[in-house]
DNA sequence: ACTTTATTGGAGGAGAGTCTCCAAAACGAT
DNA sequence: ATCGTTTTGGAGACTCTCCTCCAATAAAGT
C-alpha cells in the first residue's frame, strides 16, 4: 500500500543514544542522527515532529526501560530488605549490561531539553516519576523510615549511590570493574543500617 | 599608562557561572557571558583566546575553590575518621553556601569541553585531580582501606554520596534542606564502618 | 497498468554563535 | 601637550545547524 520504510523509529534512536553516549545531548542533532544511520535529513524529520521530540523520545525509551528492570528486581522480592539489595544490584547490572544507555541515563531530562517538549512528553516523564516515587515510598514505610530525612536516605541508598558507582567510571570511559556489584550491594546494605 | 579596564576576568567568569548554574555549559557562549555584564564582545575575547579558554577557567576556577575548601577541612582534623566526616559535611556546606558554582560542578570537565583545552589548561586540571586523588589515598589508608573495593568506598563515602546529595535538589531547582549536612555525615560515617 | 499513499532524498533559507578586525577612547609617563 | 599602551565598542564575514519544502520513488491494491 506504500513504500516500505527503511528506517524506522527505533534505530534513529540506537543512533541517538549512542551519540547522546558519545558526546552528550548537545551531539545529538538531526543532521548527526540522519548521518550516523546513512538517511537524509527528510527521513529523520518523517519520523520525529522536531528536535525536542528527538531528545524526548531518546531520554524516554531509555529511561522507561531502565525503570522497568528495576521494577522487576523489586517484586521479585517480598522482604523489603532484600528487594533494597537486590535494586541496588539491579542498577549497576543494568549499567553493565547497557552502557549506552546508561551513559544517558547519567543527564538529566533538563539536558535533553525538558523545557521544550510537547504535553505529552511531558506527561510521559510525569507519569515515569510518579510511579518511581510511589514504589520507593512504599518501599521506605516497610523499611520503618517516615519522616523527610529518612525517605531522602532510602532514595539515596537505592538510586543515587548505585548511579554515583556507576557515573564515575562511564564519565571516565572505562568499564566497570567486577566487584562494582558487591560493592554497591554493601554500601546500600550500610546505608539502609 | 593605559586604558582602565571596565570589565575585568572575574566579573566575567561570575557571568559564565551564572549561565552555566542556569542553562547548563551550552549557555555559556560569548556573546551570552558580553551581554550578560553589559559588555561588547570584542572585550569578552580579549580576556579569553576564545570560547575554550572562557569555559576551562570557568570550570577551572569553580573547582579549585571547590577543592581548596576541602583541602581546609581534611587538615583540620587528625583522627581519619573525624577527618572523613569533616569533608563529607564540609561538601555540602560549600554547595548550600556556593549554589550556582556548586550546580557549574556537578557537570564534568568533559561538558566544558576539555577535549578543545589548551596544554596549559588541561595541566592546570590534571595536576588538581592528582593532588585530590594523592589525599584520598592517603586518608583511604590511614582508615585501614588498602586494596581497591576499599579505596573506591572511600571515594564514594567522602566525594560521590554527598555530591549526589546535593544533586538532587540542584537538578530539581530547590534550596537544600536543613537537614542535608546531619543526613551527609551519617550516610558518611556509615559506609566506613 | 494505474492509482494511492508513505517515504525518501536532498536543496536552500533562517537564525545563532564564533571570531576577526579596526577605529575610537582613556589613561600614565615624559 | 603629546605619545604609547591598553581597552573598548561594535560591524561584518563565516560556519553550522535546524527546519521547511517538494519532487522523485517504491510498493500494494484494483
Amino acid at each position: 500500500m506504500a513504500r516500505p520504510p527503511r528506517f524506522d523509529a527505533d534505530q534513529l534512536l540506537d543512533a541517538a543514544v549512542r551519540l547522546a553516549a558519545a558526546g552528550g545531548p548537545a551531539a545529538v542533532t538531526m543532521s548527526a542522527v540522519a548521518q550516523a544511520v546513512g538517511a537524509p535529513s527528510g527521513s529523520v524529520y518523517h519520523r520525529f515532529a522536531g528536535r525536542p521530540a528527538l531528545l524526548a523520545e531518546t531520554w524516554l525509551r531509555t529511561v522507561e526501560r531502565f525503570q522497568e528492570g528495576c521494577h522487576a528486581a523489586l517484586v521479585r522480592e517480598s522482604e523489603p530488605r532484600r528487594a533494597a539489595r537486590a535494586v541496588a544490584r539491579q542498577v549497576v547490572g543494568w549499567c553493565r549490561a547497557h552502557p549506552e544507555e546508561a551513559a544517558v541515563l547519567l543527564y538529566g531530562a533538563d539536558d535533553f531539553g525538558l523545557a521544550d517538549w510537547s504535553e505529552e512528553h511531558t506527561r510521559r516523564a510525569d507519569l515515569g516519576n510518579k510511579r518511581v516515587f510511589a514504589s520507593l515510598k512504599a518501599l521506605a514505610e516497610s523499611l520503618g523510615a517516615t519522616d523527610e530525612p529518612g525517605r531522602a536516605r532510602v532514595t539515596l541508598a537505592l538510586v543515587d549511590l548505585p548511579l554515583s558507582v556507576v557515573r564515575r567510571h562511564l564519565r571516565a570511559g572505562t568499564p566497570l570493574p567486577p566487584y562494582a556489584e558487591d560493592l554497591t550491594e554493601e554500601c546500600t546494605a550500610a546505608l539502609l543500617g
